[in-house]
DNA sequence: GGCGTATTCAACCAATAGGTTGACTCACTG
DNA sequence: CAGTGAGTCAACCTATTGGTTGAATACGCC
Protein backbone atom coordinates (compact mmCIF):
# COMPACT_ATOMS: atom_id res chain seq x y z
CA UNK A 1 0.00 0.00 0.00
CA UNK A 2 1.99 2.66 -1.00
CA UNK A 3 0.13 5.57 -1.71
CA UNK A 4 0.41 8.61 0.38
CA UNK A 5 -3.71 8.96 0.82
CA UNK A 6 -4.23 5.39 1.28
CA UNK A 7 -1.92 5.37 4.34
CA UNK A 8 -3.44 8.28 5.87
CA UNK A 9 -6.51 7.16 5.39
CA UNK A 10 -5.92 3.11 6.76
CA UNK A 11 -3.65 5.16 9.80
CA UNK A 12 -6.93 7.34 11.08
CA UNK A 13 -9.14 4.35 10.44
CA UNK A 14 -8.52 3.20 13.75
CA UNK A 15 -10.03 4.68 17.17
CA UNK A 16 -6.70 3.96 19.29
CA UNK A 17 -5.37 5.57 16.62
CA UNK A 18 -7.26 8.63 16.32
CA UNK A 19 -7.36 8.80 20.27
CA UNK A 20 -3.48 9.19 20.37
CA UNK A 21 -3.93 11.96 17.80
CA UNK A 22 -6.26 13.95 19.49
CA UNK A 23 -3.72 13.76 22.34
CA UNK A 24 -1.05 14.75 20.52
CA UNK A 25 -3.05 17.84 20.15
CA UNK A 26 -2.20 18.59 23.36
CA UNK A 27 1.39 18.15 23.59
CA UNK A 28 3.97 15.61 22.74
CA UNK A 29 4.18 12.83 24.41
CA UNK A 30 6.56 9.65 24.87
CA UNK A 31 5.04 6.05 24.15
CA UNK A 32 4.37 4.93 27.81
CA UNK A 33 2.72 8.38 28.33
CA UNK A 34 0.41 7.28 25.04
CA UNK A 35 0.13 4.16 26.25
CA UNK A 36 -1.02 4.31 29.50
CA UNK A 37 -4.65 5.13 29.02
CA UNK A 38 -5.16 1.91 27.02
CA UNK A 39 -5.07 -1.52 28.06
CA UNK A 40 -3.33 -3.03 25.16
CA UNK A 41 0.66 -3.65 25.29
CA UNK A 42 3.30 -1.22 25.14
CA UNK A 43 4.10 -2.80 21.87
CA UNK A 44 0.84 -2.83 20.37
CA UNK A 45 1.00 1.33 20.96
CA UNK A 46 4.37 1.11 19.68
CA UNK A 47 2.46 -0.90 16.53
CA UNK A 48 0.21 2.11 16.03
CA UNK A 49 2.66 4.66 16.05
CA UNK A 50 4.76 3.16 13.96
CA UNK A 51 1.50 3.11 11.62
CA UNK A 52 1.19 6.65 12.05
CA UNK A 53 4.73 7.54 11.50
CA UNK A 54 4.53 5.63 8.34
CA UNK A 55 1.82 7.83 7.42
CA UNK A 56 3.63 11.13 7.94
CA UNK A 57 0.89 11.93 10.72
CA UNK A 58 3.46 11.60 13.18
CA UNK A 59 7.29 12.26 13.95
CA UNK A 60 9.80 10.80 16.51
CA UNK A 61 12.82 12.28 18.18
CA UNK A 62 15.12 11.11 20.55
CA UNK A 63 15.53 12.71 24.03
CA UNK A 64 17.91 10.36 25.47
CA UNK A 65 16.16 6.72 25.58
CA UNK A 66 12.91 8.41 25.27
CA UNK A 67 11.16 9.14 21.81
CA UNK A 68 8.66 11.91 22.18
CA UNK A 69 6.32 11.57 20.08
CA UNK A 70 4.95 15.00 17.57
CA UNK A 71 2.01 15.79 15.73
CA UNK A 72 3.04 16.57 12.29
CA UNK A 73 -0.88 17.72 10.98
CA UNK A 74 0.64 18.34 7.08
CA UNK A 75 -1.50 15.13 5.79
CA UNK A 76 -4.58 16.36 6.89
CA UNK A 77 -4.45 18.77 4.69
CA UNK A 78 -3.94 16.54 1.71
CA UNK A 79 -6.79 14.30 3.44
CA UNK A 80 -9.30 17.36 3.44
CA UNK A 81 -8.08 19.17 -0.44
CA UNK A 82 -9.12 15.93 -1.06
CA UNK A 83 -12.52 15.57 0.71
CA UNK A 84 -12.94 18.57 -0.31
CA UNK A 85 -12.63 18.55 -3.74
CA UNK A 86 -15.44 16.06 -4.17
CA UNK A 87 -17.81 16.88 -1.50
CA UNK A 88 -18.00 19.74 -3.28
CA UNK A 89 -18.05 18.24 -7.18
CA UNK A 90 -21.05 16.14 -5.50
CA UNK A 91 -22.59 18.96 -4.38
CA UNK A 92 -22.59 20.88 -7.54
CA UNK A 93 -23.42 17.93 -8.96
CA UNK A 94 -26.59 18.13 -7.13
CA UNK A 95 -27.35 21.39 -7.97
CA UNK A 96 -27.05 21.00 -11.61
CA UNK A 97 -29.72 18.67 -11.27
CA UNK A 98 -31.95 20.74 -9.45
CA UNK A 99 -31.10 23.08 -11.62
CA UNK A 100 -32.15 20.82 -14.39
CA UNK A 101 -35.09 19.83 -13.30
CA UNK A 102 -36.21 23.34 -12.87
CA UNK A 103 -35.73 24.03 -16.29
CA UNK A 104 -37.63 21.37 -18.25
CA UNK A 105 -40.67 21.63 -16.24
CA UNK A 106 -43.20 20.59 -19.43
CA UNK A 107 -40.83 18.20 -21.62
CA UNK A 108 -41.60 15.57 -19.17
CA UNK A 109 -44.69 16.30 -17.87
CA UNK A 110 -45.83 13.87 -15.54
CA UNK A 111 -43.58 10.55 -16.38
CA UNK A 112 -40.40 9.98 -14.20
CA UNK A 113 -37.39 10.81 -16.03
CA UNK A 114 -36.25 7.02 -17.47
CA UNK A 115 -32.07 7.23 -16.96
CA UNK A 116 -30.19 9.92 -15.18
CA UNK A 117 -27.12 9.08 -17.37
CA UNK A 118 -27.22 7.49 -20.62
CA UNK A 119 -26.20 3.91 -21.48
CA UNK A 120 -22.80 5.02 -22.43
CA UNK A 121 -21.95 1.86 -24.50
CA UNK A 122 -21.13 -1.15 -22.09
CA UNK A 123 -18.42 -3.60 -22.97
CA UNK A 124 -20.87 -6.60 -24.17
CA UNK A 125 -18.45 -8.86 -22.51
CA UNK B 1 -15.82 -1.75 14.04
CA UNK B 2 -19.10 -0.07 14.46
CA UNK B 3 -18.25 3.65 14.99
CA UNK B 4 -18.72 5.56 11.83
CA UNK B 5 -15.70 7.34 11.94
CA UNK B 6 -13.37 4.48 11.61
CA UNK B 7 -15.74 2.95 8.40
CA UNK B 8 -15.35 6.22 6.82
CA UNK B 9 -11.87 6.34 7.30
CA UNK B 10 -11.37 2.88 6.59
CA UNK B 11 -14.11 3.10 2.90
CA UNK B 12 -11.49 5.55 1.55
CA UNK B 13 -8.34 3.78 2.40
CA UNK B 14 -8.37 1.95 -0.65
CA UNK B 15 -7.52 3.67 -4.23
CA UNK B 16 -10.02 1.44 -6.04
CA UNK B 17 -12.63 2.72 -3.86
CA UNK B 18 -11.66 6.54 -4.00
CA UNK B 19 -11.55 6.51 -7.38
CA UNK B 20 -15.34 5.37 -7.29
CA UNK B 21 -15.94 7.76 -5.62
CA UNK B 22 -14.09 10.47 -7.43
CA UNK B 23 -16.35 8.91 -10.83
CA UNK B 24 -19.58 9.01 -9.02
CA UNK B 25 -19.08 12.95 -8.74
CA UNK B 26 -19.46 13.04 -12.42
CA UNK B 27 -22.78 10.55 -12.61
CA UNK B 28 -24.45 7.83 -10.54
CA UNK B 29 -23.35 4.49 -12.37
CA UNK B 30 -24.21 1.10 -12.02
CA UNK B 31 -22.34 -1.93 -10.72
CA UNK B 32 -20.82 -2.93 -14.19
CA UNK B 33 -20.31 0.23 -15.45
CA UNK B 34 -18.22 1.27 -12.45
CA UNK B 35 -16.52 -1.97 -12.58
CA UNK B 36 -15.42 -1.78 -16.30
CA UNK B 37 -11.94 -0.27 -16.18
CA UNK B 38 -10.90 -2.01 -13.25
CA UNK B 39 -9.24 -5.52 -14.34
CA UNK B 40 -10.80 -7.05 -11.09
CA UNK B 41 -14.01 -9.43 -11.06
CA UNK B 42 -17.43 -7.88 -10.59
CA UNK B 43 -17.71 -9.55 -7.68
CA UNK B 44 -14.70 -7.56 -5.84
CA UNK B 45 -16.00 -4.13 -7.08
CA UNK B 46 -19.69 -5.28 -5.80
CA UNK B 47 -17.71 -5.92 -2.30
CA UNK B 48 -16.24 -2.63 -2.97
CA UNK B 49 -19.79 -1.16 -3.37
CA UNK B 50 -20.80 -2.80 -0.38
CA UNK B 51 -17.56 -1.46 1.48
CA UNK B 52 -18.85 2.48 1.08
CA UNK B 53 -22.40 2.13 1.23
CA UNK B 54 -21.73 0.56 4.70
CA UNK B 55 -19.79 3.36 5.61
CA UNK B 56 -22.70 6.07 4.23
CA UNK B 57 -20.82 7.18 1.39
CA UNK B 58 -23.09 5.88 -1.20
CA UNK B 59 -26.62 4.88 -1.50
CA UNK B 60 -27.99 2.38 -4.15
CA UNK B 61 -31.56 2.51 -5.16
CA UNK B 62 -33.41 -0.36 -7.76
CA UNK B 63 -33.87 0.26 -11.04
CA UNK B 64 -35.27 -3.40 -12.45
CA UNK B 65 -32.19 -5.37 -12.40
CA UNK B 66 -29.97 -1.84 -12.23
CA UNK B 67 -28.49 -1.45 -8.84
CA UNK B 68 -27.85 2.44 -9.93
CA UNK B 69 -24.91 3.92 -6.92
CA UNK B 70 -25.39 7.10 -5.63
CA UNK B 71 -22.65 9.27 -3.86
CA UNK B 72 -23.74 10.55 -0.33
CA UNK B 73 -20.87 13.09 0.40
CA UNK B 74 -22.37 13.59 3.70
CA UNK B 75 -19.79 11.40 5.67
CA UNK B 76 -17.26 13.97 4.58
CA UNK B 77 -18.57 16.65 6.75
CA UNK B 78 -17.74 14.39 9.78
CA UNK B 79 -14.27 13.59 8.48
CA UNK B 80 -13.23 17.14 7.10
CA UNK B 81 -14.74 17.80 11.00
CA UNK B 82 -12.61 15.63 12.86
CA UNK B 83 -9.42 16.69 10.64
CA UNK B 84 -9.78 19.85 10.28
CA UNK B 85 -10.14 20.43 14.88
CA UNK B 86 -7.57 18.68 15.06
CA UNK B 87 -5.71 20.33 12.63
CA UNK B 88 -6.49 23.55 14.23
CA UNK B 89 -5.76 22.84 17.45
CA UNK B 90 -2.27 21.57 16.66
CA UNK B 91 -1.70 24.63 14.25
CA UNK B 92 -2.70 26.82 17.69
CA UNK B 93 -0.57 24.82 19.91
CA UNK B 94 2.92 25.13 17.22
CA UNK B 95 1.70 28.75 17.58
CA UNK B 96 1.25 28.98 21.11
CA UNK B 97 4.91 27.28 21.36
CA UNK B 98 6.70 29.96 19.51
CA UNK B 99 4.70 33.11 21.25
CA UNK B 100 6.29 31.02 24.49
CA UNK B 101 9.97 31.47 22.56
CA UNK B 102 9.83 34.22 21.66
CA UNK B 103 8.50 35.77 25.06
CA UNK B 104 11.75 34.37 26.88
CA UNK B 105 14.93 34.93 24.93
CA UNK B 106 17.18 36.24 27.90
CA UNK B 107 15.65 33.37 30.20
CA UNK B 108 18.10 30.76 28.75
CA UNK B 109 20.46 32.67 26.42
CA UNK B 110 23.06 30.42 24.26
CA UNK B 111 21.58 26.91 25.71
CA UNK B 112 19.53 24.64 24.05
CA UNK B 113 16.43 24.67 25.47
CA UNK B 114 16.49 21.05 27.73
CA UNK B 115 12.56 20.01 27.15
CA UNK B 116 9.96 21.03 24.20
CA UNK B 117 7.88 19.79 27.48
CA UNK B 118 7.64 19.26 30.87
CA UNK B 119 8.38 15.91 32.26
CA UNK B 120 4.91 16.30 33.65
CA UNK B 121 5.50 13.76 35.93
CA UNK B 122 5.46 10.74 34.33
CA UNK B 123 4.07 7.69 36.60
CA UNK B 124 6.92 6.21 38.24
CA UNK B 125 5.21 2.62 37.23
C1' DG C 1 -42.26 -19.91 -19.75
C1' DG C 2 -37.61 -19.55 -21.11
C1' DC C 3 -33.52 -16.50 -22.09
C1' DG C 4 -30.30 -12.90 -21.17
C1' DT C 5 -28.61 -9.28 -18.42
C1' DA C 6 -27.38 -7.30 -13.80
C1' DT C 7 -26.18 -8.26 -9.46
C1' DT C 8 -25.53 -10.73 -5.25
C1' DC C 9 -24.42 -14.85 -2.32
C1' DA C 10 -21.25 -18.48 -0.77
C1' DA C 11 -17.11 -20.80 -0.24
C1' DC C 12 -12.59 -20.44 -0.52
C1' DC C 13 -7.63 -18.40 -0.45
C1' DA C 14 -3.49 -15.42 0.49
C1' DA C 15 -1.98 -11.34 2.58
C1' DT C 16 -2.43 -7.90 6.10
C1' DA C 17 -3.72 -5.89 10.62
C1' DG C 18 -3.93 -5.82 15.41
C1' DG C 19 -2.85 -8.10 19.18
C1' DT C 20 0.17 -11.12 22.33
C1' DT C 21 4.67 -12.58 24.85
C1' DG C 22 9.69 -12.84 25.29
C1' DA C 23 14.19 -11.35 24.27
C1' DC C 24 17.08 -7.47 23.08
C1' DT C 25 19.19 -2.60 22.84
C1' DC C 26 20.15 1.78 24.57
C1' DA C 27 21.00 5.30 27.80
C1' DC C 28 20.96 6.96 32.32
C1' DT C 29 21.88 6.12 37.56
C1' DG C 30 23.57 4.34 41.71
C1' DC D 1 29.86 -2.03 36.22
C1' DA D 2 25.26 -3.78 37.55
C1' DG D 3 20.65 -2.43 37.45
C1' DT D 4 16.56 -0.13 35.74
C1' DG D 5 13.48 2.24 32.70
C1' DA D 6 12.02 3.19 27.80
C1' DG D 7 11.40 1.26 23.41
C1' DT D 8 11.93 -1.86 19.65
C1' DC D 9 12.41 -6.40 17.35
C1' DA D 10 10.85 -11.08 16.42
C1' DA D 11 7.85 -14.83 16.34
C1' DC D 12 3.50 -16.13 16.70
C1' DC D 13 -1.86 -16.18 16.59
C1' DT D 14 -6.52 -14.82 14.96
C1' DA D 15 -9.69 -11.97 12.46
C1' DT D 16 -10.36 -9.13 8.57
C1' DT D 17 -9.58 -7.69 3.81
C1' DG D 18 -9.46 -8.00 -1.04
C1' DG D 19 -9.55 -11.06 -4.32
C1' DT D 20 -11.14 -15.41 -6.82
C1' DT D 21 -14.79 -18.75 -9.02
C1' DG D 22 -19.34 -20.85 -9.32
C1' DA D 23 -24.11 -20.92 -8.27
C1' DA D 24 -28.35 -18.33 -7.20
C1' DT D 25 -31.64 -14.57 -7.72
C1' DA D 26 -34.28 -10.85 -9.86
C1' DC D 27 -36.18 -8.46 -13.83
C1' DG D 28 -37.46 -7.46 -18.45
C1' DC D 29 -38.24 -9.32 -23.04
C1' DC D 30 -39.54 -12.19 -26.71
Amino acid sequence: MADPLSKAFAALADPTRRDIVARLTMADATVSELAAPYDVSLQAVSKHLKVLEDAGVVTRSRDAQRRPVHLDAQVFDLMTKWLERYRQQAHERYERLDELLADLPDDVPTEPPPHTHPPEQRTPR
